[in-house]
DNA sequence: GTGAAAGCGCTAACAA
DNA sequence: TTGTTAGCGCTTTCAC
């Protein structure tokens, strides 16, 4: 079955495609009652404008490529959702590319991106330097970037939005602190990720305000799956770290760890409280529920939409860097009832 | 920086338009030197063909849409990943979208994707018959449907993909007797599911088998959230309904079962076991991990995606019903150690 | 207020 | 082997 074009709508109505262009467009030079007229035949003939067109016209897809490390934690469908609720509206799509916290394939994504033409891109990136030409060489043809959450380490001429790793970080521990917790362990992100370095910041900072600060407490995850914070556990009970509660770069670490603390019958949050940042609905999944810093993934979403409409409407628009304000949200992992 | 386009490749060479084209798509009718020379100049431009273009001229848009029931689960993420194995490398882009559990939003999205102008749309319903006439009405308009895991009720005209539901539940009921059980409740999914009925039934043909059966035993669930689950296993206690084992439709249902047993000091397995079907990496997130039915995911989205080609390819082509088989992944939470 | 024509980038039939 | 031309669907000058 033909697609239904402006051609036909014109032949139909013995008007010029001009005519009835204009009419589509709510152009102003034009009678009303012609308008009505194709208006309603359109809707009749169930007309649809033609997006390749309007794209070979002007220059842009209309496609907006978006790059995650992952997309096994709702992390990242929470803020896909705020960016559809700002460019679906506007008639854009959205492409979503996996890096499997790869750098390599995060490349790959990034170039089959500009191969689909997309008009901008927003990122939240599994290495923080690793793929810097590549971003570099986008934003020199042209292509609008975006980061989010994890940013790149130099300081790149896009924009960015992000929460203020140190600060909530920090927040967390003085939560623990709050709760009579000393012995408190970070299970720190790994080094490819300038995040790490700021939640340890925030940790270090309050644990040496109360005098708690001891290096041994502070373990570096390999990476930041579950495997990573399991392993990262493992390691701590078998250094025979001293320690009464935990808090972890990420809910997947915390929760690994969580699950390997458990099967040796450490209680939680008995023996053990728990918490994390970056927390998403998986920290309601499991049992019991995990404390973490929250950070608004929707807005998240919807400010890097928005900030990429800026940088496609003018390539020149100023490189915001958007801090929003995460919640600390205290659940049963740090809290004895 | 614009564009580099075939025109400024031509201009370059002293060549016309159609020659640089030929080069480019590698025609036979032209001379290798010729071809050398475009090729070496559209690598040093880095030209890059407009795909709008191609859209425009041959009427395909190269796009095709995703539409899933929700995205809080890895299970859509990794049928996603078989379905870009497949299309990625032929240049197509897949518009995603979410529909929430909501026959409405389900709805909205199909329409937006006809906007969109797709060639094809693979789909997980969250309704079993709700927008049977959309479906209906895509495929009247020659847009290419094909579904996979949930599907519709009726017997519409497009290819599918899916597990046998009622065997792999059968089978799962057979594990959990093998294991000592007899009180198996069953957490059915609700009845706007096609597999809900499929699965229910898996359960009480091999409870009938082994003369175990007992209605009181089956407890609908009234969605497929966390939540759901986890208000089902209110009710069971409740109702005090004496069972010592728990077969869930779902992931979900059975981890919001799982917490609330846990909360309530029962044990798994010891007091109870659990198992669910369409298990995820979600099942080896939690304590202890869940025995579940998995369905072939990426398998699944490959599949998926190679039927939604042949039909792109010829609107004509079968419409196969694919079954693939399940694993049944046998965990702690069936296990006593 | 309406129509004719050009053009966005690319390919393919037709000429040469 | 290469060039010319038309056309995909749409918008937008420029005439009238």
């Amino acid at each position: 079955m033909k697609r239904i074009t402006i051609k036909d709508l014109a032949r139909h109505l013995l008007l010029s495609t001009s005519t009835v262009s204009r009419a589509l467009v709510n152009d102003q030079h034009i009678h009303p009652e012609t308008r009505a007229k194709v208006l309603e035949a359109a809707r009749k003939f169930g007309y649809k404008r033609n997006p390749a067109a309007l794209n070979l016209k002007y220059g842009l897809s209309k496609n907006i490529g978006l790059v995650v490390p992952e997309m096994v934690t709702p992390f990242s469908s929470k803020v896909l959702r705020g960016i559809q609720n700002i460019l679906y509206p506007l008639g854009y799509r959205i492409i979503i590319t996996e890096s499997d916290e790869d750098p390599h394939r995060e490349r790959e994504n990034l170039l089959l991106l500009e191969e689909f033409n997309v008009d901008g891109i927003i990122i939240n990136l599994c290495d923080k330097k690793q793929n810097q030409e590549v971003h570099q060489q986008l934003l020199e043809r042209g292509i609008p970037l975006v980061f989010f959450d994890r940013i790149p380490s130099g300081a790149l001429e896009a924009p960015q939005v992000r929460v203020d790793d140190a600060k909530h970080a920090a927040a967390m521990v003085e939560h623990l602190i709050a709760t009579g917790k000393k012995r408190i362990v970070h299970l720190k992100g790994p080094d490819n990720v300038l995040n790490s370095e700021e939640r340890a910041g925030g940790y270090i900072g309050v644990m040496k305000k109360y005098g708690l600060y001891d290096p041994g407490l502070v373990i570096e995850a390999g990476g930041l799956s579950f495997d990573d914070g399991r392993k990262a556990a493992e390691l701590l009970l078998k250094k025979a770290v001293d320690f009464d509660s935990l808090f972890a770069f990420t809910d997947t670490l915390a929760i690994g760890a969580m699950n390997f603390l458990l099967e040796k019958q450490i209680l939680i949050p008995r023996d053990v409280s728990v918490s994390s940042f970056s927390g998403t609905e998986l920290a309601t999944m499991i049992y019991p529920q995990l404390t973490s810093v929250e950070p608004p993934l929707m807005r998240m979403g919807e400010m890097a939409a928005n900030l990429i409409l800026a940088k496609i409407e003018d390539i020149g628009a100023e490189n915001k860097v958007v801090f929003l304000d995460a919640e600390l949200k205290v659940r049963s992992s740090t809290q004895d009832k």
